[in-house]
Order: C-alpha cells, then structure tokens, then sequence
DNA sequence: AACTAAGTCAACA
DNA sequence: TGTTGACTTAGTT
C-alpha cells in the first residue's frame, strides 16, 4: 500500500539538527557549506531534490543561529566559503527528546556596544577560553597559564592540551520515528559514520583533533626529514603555507633540512565581525643537516586544525 | 490564544 | 556564499 520510499520520506531532524550532524561527524569539528550540504544529500536521499528550497534554509539557518559560528579559512587556503562549527557552549541542543524541536534556542546575549559574545548560556565546554568580541586585550582563562608558552622561542618540545571532547549525539531516530530507517527503534543503522581521518602530511605528525576548533591546546609534531617546502617565500606564493617565512629559509627545494616543526596555539581565538580566527602561532625548527647553518624559527600555521587544513592542501 | 521554534520565499551584499 | 526581513507553519503552554 505505502509504496512510499525511504527517500521520499522526510527525516525527522530540524534542519538545525541536519547541521549539528554534519558538523559533529567532521574530525575537525569544521565543515564548509558544500560540505555540509553533501554530507546531508548522502545520508539522506530526501534532500536530493529541492535542492534549491532547503539549501536556502540552511544558510538562512547557519546565519540566523548563534550555535553556528564561522571560522576563517587558513590564510593562503585556497577554496570558497568559510568554516562552519558549533558554538563551543551550544550544550547539548537536543536533551529535550525532539530533533525537530528544541526547548529553547540557543541565543548569545545581546551585543550592546562592542563587547558582545558573552553567553546566556551554561558552558558544556569547561575549559574553553572565550572572549569573543573583546576589543583588545585578552585575559587567558585561569587554568590557562601564560608563562607555558615563554618558550616558544627555544623550541616547544611538550603538548600542552586542554581536552575537549567531541560532542557525539546519539542521532537515533526518536519513539514516533523509530521506523524511519525501517529497522528497530534502537538500532543504530544510518546513523552518522565515523569521519575520514585526516591524510598524514610529511613533517607534521597529524594532530589528534579532538576538541573544539575553538580550544585553546598546543601540541607538538616533530618531525626529522627533508623539507621541501620551506624555501623563501614572500607573500602567499613560496610556501605551501601561504606564509611568509621570516627564517634563513635559503635553503633550496627539496634540499635536506632537518625540521622540527610544532604547533602551538597559545592565544586565544579572535572574533573579527561575525567570524572567528584561530591563532596563528605556529611554528618550527629547522636545524640544517650542515653544520654551520643556521636554524631558525618561523611562523606556519595556525592551530591543530589549521594544521589538519594545511595537511590536505599540502597533499594535492 | 499567546508564545516561540522552525520553515519558506526572497531581496540584497 | 552569507545576512536579513517578512511571512507562514506548527508545537507548547
Ligand atoms: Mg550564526
């Protein structure tokens, strides 16, 4: 009788829960809009069509919404569109037993003047630094201590990170629904499936991405090997990087160098209009394989995620 | 019925 | 790609 196909049935999740899903099955915690979109055409058949109609809600709603925040491509990353994530202190959204309708939104207090991104919100996130709109200066959280990072200079050789997990919501389809996926309710098919793992990137040891994309952690990757990338580079266009290296980088492609890179992202992330920056604290050691030459120290990349950006760009 | 979350259409940057 | 407003639909109280 029903002749009705799974894919002609709606799924029963708001669009705002069809965005926390995607978002929630990226490792980095980071997708852009396309992503997004694809990742909610492949689990659900339904949205194959109407492209234009739904498609149009979830920008109407990634804009709309406080719990989706934007995050800036790495610099000299080359694609369209900014990074989505959640609000690192959105919570969980759905504890009301409804993907279709939450209790409440989830709403930042209201910017007055210039010091907005405060939160009305409680914390799931018990570590995370947020200061979001502060104009200048910026007060690390106190389990946050500055002095951890004076030794930037000589080389950082400890991860310091400040764990936070990865929201996992368990998205099965709830009592009126349990039919949906045309399996009992419970069951765990069709459910989002673990994320890709980030591509392994000579010199960087892949970061475990655990954690918001907002987080404040450092960690390190050493890495002892040729160095191909680092040759002088001026504005976006020598390094892979789409950085400038400021050390005695004179080294030719390809030629042997012995790098110990590391990343550190030691201060906190800044809001710029709407959209969030990660800290661009990067660095490394390149320590020549002649004795005689110098090593030397420079910036490269942002944070683990931005690393994890890099990574898959490097690898093209 | 009032309140509020969510969906649609669409102009515009 | 991203923001916003006007309007509609629909669940909660
Ligand atoms: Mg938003």
């Amino acid at each position: 009788m029903q002749s009705r196909k799974f894919a002609d049935v709606k799924p029963p999740y708001s669009y705002i829960a069809l965005i926390t899903m995607a978002l929630e099955s990226s490792p980095s915690g980071m997708m852009t809009l396309n992503e997004i979109y694809t990742y909610i055409m492949n689990k659900f058949p339904y949205f194959k069509e109407n492209q234009q109609r739904w498609q149009n809600s979830i920008r109407h709603n990634l804009s709309l919404n406080d719990c989706f925040i934007k995050i800036s491509r790495a610099p000299g990353r080359p694609g369209k569109g900014n990074y989505w994530a959640l609000h690192p202190s959105c919570g969980d959204m759905f504890g009301n037993g409804s993907f279709l309708r939450r209790a409440k939104r989830f709403k930042l207090a209201k910017a007055k003047g210039d010091h907005s991104g405060q939160l009305s919100g409680m914390s799931s996130y018990g570590h995370f630094n947020f200061y979001g709109n502060h104009p200048v200066s910026y007060k690390p959280y106190p389990s946050f201590n500055p002095l951890t990072f004076g030794s930037l200079s000589h080389g950082l050789s400890q991860a310091q990170h400040y764990p936070i997990p990865h929201k996992s919501t368990d998205w099965s389809p709830q009592m009126n629904y349990g039919s949906y996926y045309g399996s009992p309710v419970g069951s765990t098919q069709g459910l989002p499936s673990p994320g890709p793992s980030s591509p392994g990137v000579p010199g960087f040891s892949p970061p475990s991405l655990t954690g918001h994309p907002l987080s404040v952690s450092t960690f390190s990757a050493t890495h002892v090997g040729t160095s191909p990338y680092y040759s002088h580079s001026s504005a976006n266009g020598g390094s892979p990087l789409g950085h400038s290296a400021s050390g005695p980088y004179g080294a030719p492609h390809g030629s042997n160098q012995t790098l110990n890179s590391f990343c550190s992202s030691s201060f906190p992330t800044s809001q710029v209009g709407g959209t969030y920056h990660l800290p661009v604290t990067v660095g490394s050691h390149v320590q020549p394989s002649h004795p005689g030459l110098p090593g030397g120290y420079t910036t490269l990349a942002q944070s683990p995620y931005s690393c994890a950006q890099y990574a898959s760009q490097i690898r093209t």
